[in-house]
DNA sequence: TGTTGCGCCCAAAGCGCTTTGGATGCCGTC
DNA sequence: GACGGCATCCAAAGCGCTTTGGGCGCAACA
């Protein structure tokens, strides 16, 4: 059923019908009425491509994912991210239409989809410190809005960050104020600019309480459960062992408890941790309490709102620029404590 | 740029230069390199839109996730499927577009997105027992896939579906042929099918031994970490606990882990745990040698072959309907031992 | 020389919608 | 009774592409 069969149907020219669909004014409530009422019986709804090339808008936002084999970025905060995002879309009448690329073809697939027309603004995901999408994207003059930062491009975008070195360096300064001296970073990878930003909040706590870094507490890699237990293992194993960890997420916080546990440890007693909490829905930090001290922000509330940031430029194209940035929640939970000795 | 001002730049006309860039053979070699020469050069990139009305396909496959409050729906496996399937999508030209909506306007979303004719074709995710999407589908003869089954559904339809049933029963029997008894079920929820064939296949294992199936030991509930501690910890504490747990993922596993080893138990020797691995990519059961023993199936596999399976039907719209029954293969980890005692 | 056949190219229709620019009829007003 | 204003509706253009149904010129054939 098409819009001219429907009107056909109806005794109504296509322009009415289509008024009366759209909610114009000129046209008569009984018109309206009958047109609405043959539009449900029949299931008529409008088509999708034609309406948009009327209108000349896709209402539909893309999001460009790197289909590569080390997991970082199809990652587990993803699911999450997009519920948040999928939900304002829904509820302004936007599609989401993710393009899934291997790592070598993404730029090239930002132009394509931006070239042929299929969204109408564009979510980037998971800034690298330097990151060329930025400069390619404000150049094909499309609405994007980035869900973090990038350090190093000194340029004009829209982009909804959390405050990643804050969280870290307060993180860092309970832990000093509880006594611990070694603390051990278990970062995400470090190109990826919020990482970056964490170990400098880290770095700048212990600056500022005069602690010296040490590089063999630093770690750098993808956030997985074996990888924190793996790292957890080894520094634990050390002459001189970290007494508290900074994991950049719950998942490498599960592994870095089971290899405390292993060791016939206490969490939260002989060795203290915080971690980044994302608040995934299935990986929740604890039921009623929350089983790790941890700096949290929900990363299905950043969804929704970069989801309505971004439909707001594409509403107001020559709005100027829009940053958000949050702070992290603290949230005392069982696995901090005085340092030991 | 569209196709008009790029035929004027070559003066040729707009059917040429159309078909010089889709490979018809009735125009010369050497116009259609000068077509494809001036394309690249001024970033010529068909309108999606008006390609997609004049061909009458979409190029895309829609995706309905109901962002329910309970994470269930767009749960831990989701992003590794859409990850497989994304990747297919792209060598075929399609794109992946994902509605998000509320539970209860789930499926007027499926009529709409078909009626519009934003999809060329749906993959149905997460059926339940009785699934009622699977009849729609078939009355709006929009082809799809599901990617599992729904038990109760007698009609024809198409499905991808990791034998379940089977994976449990071999499991279960894997325990029992290490001497354990009470062995507890660690399910997701049950309106999902593919939980309820799991149940069963344990089931018959249990009755195929003589053994009476205790239904203290038969957990269900959304897979998450605390999940899978919560329940371990009540069963362990029982005068009569398991000696084996069977776990729906890696993720409730993690959680009966850690309740283990709370109670100053070893896993493998004290009490053993078999889980279902979807190889989830950030959480690995094990970076090298598997740490739980585990019946796996790659979730992102299955999304690439849902994927191919679903364009060869929107290719071939009156081919005879296609399932594939997958079976899990059984990994050998340390997470389980003879039955003590 | 006239006729085919073929290689190459083009004009125009059509996909299903929105939107511009009237047309029509009816009312009250001077 | 002519006229402007208003409410209601319509015809047709246009969005950017694909595809149908030719047209034109040249070589090959009779």
């Amino acid at each position: 059923m098409n819009l001219r069969q429907l009107a056909e149907k109806l005794n109504l020219s296509q322009t009415t019908v289509s008024r009366a669909l759209n909610g114009y004014p000129e046209v008569n409530e009984t018109t309206r009425k009958r047109v609405l009422d043959a539009a449900a019986r029949y299931h008529y709804r409008p088509n999708y491509r034609a309406r948009g090339l009327a209108t000349g808008r896709a209402m539909s936002i893309g999001h460009v994912i790197p289909a590569s084999n080390q997991p970082q970025m199809v990652n587990m905060i993803f699911a999450d991210f997009i519920a948040g995002a999928g939900e304002v879309y829904a509820r302004h009448g936007y599609d989401m239409v993710i393009s899934m690329v291997r790592d070598e073809d993404e730029l090239r697939a930002y132009r394509g989809v931006a070239e042929k027309g299929a969204v109408d603004g564009i979510l980037v995901h998971s800034p690298t410190c330097d990151d060329p999408r930025i400069a390619l994207l404000s150049q094909l003059e499309i609405p994007f809005l980035v869900h973090g930062r990038s350090s190093r491009v000194r340029s004009d975008y829209s982009w909804l960050d959390v405050n990643n070195a804050r969280a870290f360096e307060r993180a860092t300064r309970h832990l000093i104020g509880l006594g611990h001296r070694r603390i051990a970073l278990v970062n995400g990878q470090e190109q990826l600019d919020f990482a970056l930003r964490r170990r400098a909040g880290y770095l700048k706590a212990l600056r500022d309480s005069a602690i010296a870094p040490d590089s063999i507490l630093m770690r750098t890699d993808e956030m997985s459960e074996p990888y924190g237990h793996v790292t957890a293992s080894e520094l634990l194993d050390l002459p001189d062992p970290p007494t508290a960890f900074l994991a950049s997420s719950v998942v490498p916080a599960l592994g870095i408890r089971r290899a405390i546990e292993e060791r016939g440890l206490v969490m939260g007693r002989d060795v203290s941790i915080i971690c980044f909490d994302d608040r995934i829905s299935y990986l929740p930090n604890g039921l009623e309490a929350p089983i790790f001290t941890a700096m949290r922000s929900s990363i299905r509330a950043a969804g929704r709102r970069c989801a309505e940031l971004l439909i707001d430029r594409i509403a107001r194209p020559d709005s100027t620029t829009v940053t958000e940035l949050w702070e992290a929640e603290f949230v005392q939970g069982q696995s901090t404590g005085p340092a030991p000795g």
